[in-house]
DNA sequence: CGAGGATATATCGCGCCGGAATATCTGTCA
DNA sequence: TGACAGATATTCCGGCGCGATATATCCTCG
């Protein structure tokens, strides 16, 4: 509808790729590290899934972009990856890009509460269910920032970020559900 | 990784489709129409493509929870759809489901933040980006608030939610940039 | 020593999803 | 009136997301 740019900055990096890349710049250099520490940072504004990350790894390495070098612990296969210089370049291409960043929210209960009124009964319940969600979040997140000091500045920033928002959301859920039950009270 | 409650209630509904019994109960009963008023309303929290409409559509037919009736207007093909009895039942249904809420966030610009260690000057650029876009995106808000009065209770919730999280979203960014700025200033 | 859980890697397939392609209708301005 | 833009309506495609699963090895504790 609107004429966006194309999220193409740097070298043509796909969304996965990225993550990737930073993730390797930060010192997880394989697979299974990769997946373990997305699952308990970015996981909140930025999953990733084994299928997308394997196969990520072995085209980044085609492209030059890392090099994988097999270093078994034991008898069992595993495989470390670096950074290329052409890999640096490319995170760096990405990370100054003045592209548009993508942002995307899929809200099942906002969705819910957009088609309440085919079941209005139900909305303060919905809200209710919704802040259920995102305080037991919080208390992951709590969780997070209590056990890892010494963080660098990019997570902490973004773990004191995914705080403040699910904070935000718990308040706003709870006030809207206050007002709803007022109105509702005074229209009896 | 955690065990989470199958969002399987009401009768299995696909995410899509119950966008579109929604939206067929609201008025909106053909494919188009769903289309256009996904991009102009749900689009910030919930987003969908032809690509998912006209199949589910015809899914939703087999299963005899919407019945479609062709009815061209001039020599255009049209077909104009409608909730059975069942279909308005599977919508209460998921309406009043007591699983979590699905929710998810995709946002670029925190990706790039939280990896931003490696191109910390570029960090405050990063953030004024962000930025500009939920102000776009405000705007587009409040035009979209002008516009439509008289909205249901659904909709206009939905509505003042994303105007306040867009405008919550533009402080934060704000506010992280001013401390950002002082902090490299007496740093130096 | 043996069981069970964590570590590590890899693959499969379905459905999501943006958007291009197609076709027809409507309005408008020369 | 005839050309053309724009709205209406639907189909189709390819790529990627992502959950689920399979397999094998390592570690640890009883």
């Amino acid at each position: 509808m609107t004429p966006r740019g194309d999220n193409d900055a740097g070298l043509g990096l796909s969304p996965s790729a990225r993550v990737i890349l930073g993730m390797i710049a930060l010192g997880n250099n394989t697979g299974y590290d990769i997946k373990r520490v997305v699952d308990h940072s970015t996981r909140l504004f930025w999953a990733a899934s084994y299928g997308q990350i394997y196969p990520e790894l072995r085209r980044l390495e085609d492209r030059g972009l890392v090099a994988g070098s097999s270093q078994p612990s034991g008898g069992r296969a595993r495989t470390v990856y670096e950074l290329t210089p052409m890999g640096e370049e490319a995170l760096r291409g990405w990370l100054s890009a003045q592209d548009d960043p993508q942002f995307e929210l899929r809200d099942e209960g906002m969705l819910k509460l957009f088609f309440s009124d085919s079941l209005p009964e139900r909305r303060i319940e919905n809200l209710a269910l919704m802040r259920a969600l995102h305080e037991r979040k919080l208390v992951q997140l709590d969780e997070i920032a209590r056990s890892a000091k010494e963080m660098h500045d990019g997570p902490r920033l973004t773990l004191q970020f995914g705080t403040a928002l699910t904070q935000w959301m718990i308040n706003w859920c709870r006030e809207t559900e206050t007002r709803l039950a007022k109105e509702s009270a005074t229209e009896e």
